[in-house]
DNA sequence: CCCTGATTCGC
DNA sequence: GCGAATCAGG
């Protein structure tokens, strides 16, 4: 086979909805995912809007270098008086303030009660928030399974009450071999062995 | 193991 | 230009 100006046209369109190059080989076919890849890189257009499938990285092209300019900022920032500070002005914290970059702090709190029966250790459980988040977003859109419904292909993730009518599973695609979808496998096990490395 | 895209390089 | 093999990562 060969890159026909239809088929090509057929490779652009999916690419652009963020089909997998491998399923857009399957459609195509005739041509292995690589075939598609090497085509997608001949075409220059190799970075899509979405990403991965489940990786959510983009391109950071920006450095922390200079000062970042203090833009618009509201009020309620008494500035910090080195001198003359007749009034005593003990520490007071500021907001939760996250260590490891960003958002969040109280938003989790919110999330977890309403939770469900976690697997594994539902208190002193220190998932990360962005975890959280994105469980809570995804059963929004959740599939709400029975358990007769739940099949190898569908997230087994329990949500509600067993007791009560409101308990459903999640149904999500599965993350390849797991039996949860790819958010809940994150607050399902934390600790995974991140043996990253397997040299040849 | 399953999967993803990225690159290389002989054709 | 093509794409299998390989690489690098989830």
């Amino acid at each position: 086979m060969s890159w026909t100006d239809e088929r090509v046209e057929t490779l652009k369109k999916m690419w652009g909805e963020g089909q997998s190059a491998s399923q857009i080989a399957k459609e195509l076919g005739g041509v292995t995912r690589n075939a598609v890849i090497g085509k997608v890189h001949r075409l220059g257009l190799s970075n899509r809007a979405g990403s991965t499938g489940s990786a959510a990285k983009a391109a950071p092209k920006e450095k922390p270098a200079a000062a970042p300019a203090a833009a618009a900022k509201p009020v309620a920032k008494p500035a910090p008086k080195p001198k003359a500070a007749p009034a005593s002005t003990p520490p007071k914290e500021e907001p939760e303030l996250d260590e490891n970059g960003i958002p969040i702090s109280a938003a989790r709190r919110a999330i977890i009660p309403a939770g469900q029966p976690l697997p594994p250790q539902p208190s002193a459980n220190e998932i990360s928030p962005e975890a959280l988040a994105k469980v809570s977003e995804i059963e929004k859109t959740a599939k709400r399974l029975t358990l007769m419904e739940l099949t190898e292909k569908t997230c087994k993730w329990p949500v509600g009450d067993p007791a009560t009518d409101d308990f459903w599973f999640c149904g999500l695609a599965v993350q390849q071999g797991k039996p949860y979808c790819e958010a809940h496998v994150g607050v399902a096990f934390q600790p995974m062995s991140s043996r990253r490395d397997r040299r040849r």
